[in-house]
DNA sequence: CGCCAGGCCGTGT
DNA sequence: ACACGGCATGGC
């Protein structure tokens, strides 16, 4: 027989199957609308979904969670709608530098603003304040339909805990993007015309499995993803 | 109570 | 390049 050793990339295409089979369908991004997505994307930076939900309940009622409801909403109005998921004197003018961006260059059309190349449309969202590499592929993928990954925190330790980069993926825009890559070579032999299904599955089904199992401090019992610890250890990390 | 959450940004070294 | 603190709130 030929090497039994699976290689990182492998491993986390193992882990995705192992964590569907699981969880089973996450349908993400919990959301009736994009433009919902992309007010979810900003407003859960470091909060809690469930104060994320606070926050969309109060835009909802307050007729704010459409571009032209949005725009039409004085900013200290915002900021007091979406004060319970945290912030709000950062993320409110985010959320009105989007529709700001989108009114200057894609005369207030999200469709417009999805028909721009991947690439370039990436770039621009980065330059927007509040919008970091997460944010964008997020807003990117579920919100805009782009077949981008997603990394998050929770990606990130699971990457560390198991060790699948050498060295560990840091807190920093390198430690981001050695996770999207390995993340877009777990999936590249799959069919193109699922990367954005697939891409979209994976992340939320590590944040499923990390809201139950990847704390900051460790409850590593009973994961889905115990039998690919290379370290065949469970609990002790750091 | 203290810790933490589906990050991002400015500053200092 | 990297570390670190600030940003705010509410759930558990």
């Amino acid at each position: 027989m030929t090497s039994t050793r699976l290689t990182p990339t492998q491993r986390l295409r193992r882990m995705h199957d192992q964590l569907s089979a699981a969880y089973g369908p996450q349908h993400w991004w919990p959301a009736e609308t994009p433009f919902e997505m992309i007010l979810g994307a900003y407003l859960t930076q470091n909060t809690a979904w469930k104060a994320v939900e606070r926050s969309l309940a109060n835009l909802r009622a307050a007729g704010a969670l459409t571009v032209d409801g949005l725009r039409s909403i004085p900013l200290d109005e915002l900021q007091r709608l979406i004060q319970p998921s945290g912030f709000p004197t950062r993320k409110a003018p985010a959320l009105k530098a989007f529709v700001d961006l989108l009114d200057a260059e894609f005369g207030g059309s999200l469709e417009l603003l999805a028909a721009s190349p991947t690439d370039a449309l990436r770039r621009r969202l980065l330059s927007l304040p509040g919008v970091g590499p997460e944010t964008a592929d997020a807003i990117l993928l579920y919100a805009l339909g782009h077949p981008v990954p997603v990394a998050d925190e929770y990606l990130r330790r699971i990457a560390e805990r198991h060790r699948l980069l050498t060295p560990p993926p840091g807190r920093n825009r390198k430690g981001y993007n050695s996770l999207a890559d390995l993340t877009r070579h777990a999936f590249a032999f799959d069919a193109a015309k699922n990367q954005a299904r697939l891409f979209n599955e994976f992340h939320a089904l590590t944040v499923a499995v990390g809201k139950a199992h990847c704390g900051r401090t460790a409850r590593c019992a009973n994961c889905p993803l115990a039998g690919d610890l290379s370290t065949g250890g469970l609990t002790r990390y750091d």
